[in-house]
DNA sequence: AATCCGTGGGG
DNA sequence: TCCCCAAGGAT
């Protein structure tokens, strides 16, 4: 019977992190140098999730009016999964990753139905919910509820990338598993929540992507690319694909002082946000972008509409896509049968619904063309 | 595995 | 200005 072969090395941490006491080092700095945050105030595993969610892709000082906000909101476990979904993307709008919102209450009406209100505590279980991949099951279960999981977060990948000058991808999925089995032998027994969030502030606070402050560092003296000297070369990232450019119309249709409006589809880009109605154009295409724009509306929304005037173009920039804008102004002609994911409203009721940022950008150019006017 | 999914800050 | 990238997950 042929074993599988696996490569023992990148695997097994150096015996020195087991003598000298790596993780009582780390835990020691983290006792006397971590940040006091909001979610640190206690344990409470709705509190923890909620923070872990946020925190994805985003930073830290970005997500602290959001979270306070947020737990204003919806206090309980309970309150969110009651909220209207429409509340809760509002309390989401300028965050980005809108799905992240979506998900997380989606989770917690499972929650209540299927745990009776208390996020469950095994690997199993939490990684069924919504929204919640390796590395929140991961942080949830070693903050919450003291499990000795990894979490094994961007942070993690950078830290441990140059403690043992492991030159793999980071942007590879295979990498993350790997470190996990790494992080995973070094978990101190008791304070896995601690642990987990001490690599984490090391990564932010220390061992930051550009720069790293070495001479501070509480686990300088384990570090293997700083004795090479080659700290700042790590780790290794491939490099993301330029965003694809899109070209859009967009139409400001004004009746009677209120203006159209949609709603987006329940998937996808900006999943369930509403948005200006706008096209999408060819750059090649040889039609006046009026009438695309015009013929366009019509199809989605059976509404006659004249073009009236240039007000602007908008860029907007997405991990994957760049967006630019030309926006019309536009007056309403004939139609009104609308389809159930439009409506005209007025523009002081615009605040009540949920925009993405590159719409809140065309508001402004609304703006400031009735400051004109 | 590769692509889709937002936004803002810092060098 | 441009580019990186930040407590990632779903498909």
């Amino acid at each position: 019977m042929a074993a599988k072969k696996v490569k023992e090395l990148p695997y097994t941490l150096p015996e020195e992190f087991h003598v000298f006491g790596f993780s009582s080092d780390l835990l020691a700095w983290y006792d006397s140098q971590k940040r006091d945050l909001p979610w640190r105030i206690n344990r409470d595993p709705y509190r923890v999730w909620v923070s872990e969610i946020m925190l994805q892709q985003t930073r830290v000082e970005t997500v602290k009016p959001y979270y306070a906000n947020f737990m204003e909101k919806f206090p309980t476990l309970g309150a969110l999964a009651e909220a209207p979904e429409d509340e809760v993307l509002k309390a989401w709008e300028g965050l980005g990753y809108y799905s992240r919102a979506r998900n997380l209450q989606a989770a917690a009406r499972e929650v209540q139905a299927r745990y009776g209100g208390i996020v469950p505590d095994t690997p199993e279980e939490i990684a069924t919910l919504k929204g919640v991949g390796p590395y929140t099951a991961g942080a949830i279960l070693s903050i919450a509820y003291e499990k000795p999981e990894p979490a094994v977060d961007g942070n993690v990948m950078r830290v441990f990338s140059r403690l043992l000058y492991l030159t793999d991808d980071i942007a590879k999925p295979a990498t993350r598993i790997k470190i996990e089995h790494l992080v995973r032998q070094v978990i101190p027994a008791g304070r896995a929540g601690d642990f987990n969030q001490a690599l984490m502030e090391l990564g932010a606070m220390v061992c930051v992507p550009r720069s790293p402050q070495c001479l501070t560092c509480p686990v300088f003296d384990y570090c293997i690319s700083r004795q090479e000297g080659v700290q700042e070369d790590l780790p290794i990232k491939g490099k993301a694909k330029p965003p694809r450019p899109v070209h859009l119309q967009v139409a400001v249709i004004m009746r009677e002082g209120q203006v159209l409006i949609n709603k987006r589809p329940e998937t996808g880009l900006l999943a369930g946000m509403w948005e200006f109605p706008m096209v999408e154009t060819d750059v090649s295409s040889p039609s006046a972008k009026q009438d695309i724009l015009a013929n366009g509306l019509y199809d989605r929304f059976a509404v006659e509409i004249e073009v009236l005037e240039p007000l602007g173009e908008v860029q907007h920039t997405f991990s994957h896509l760049h967006w630019s804008m030309q926006v019309w102004s536009c007056d309403w002609i004939a139609g009104n049968d609308l389809p159930p994911n439009a409506k005209f409203v007025s523009v002081d009721e615009l605040d009540t619904y949920t925009f993405p940022m590159a719409h809140h950008k065309i508001r402004e150019i609304m703006q400031q063309k009735s400051d004109l006017s």
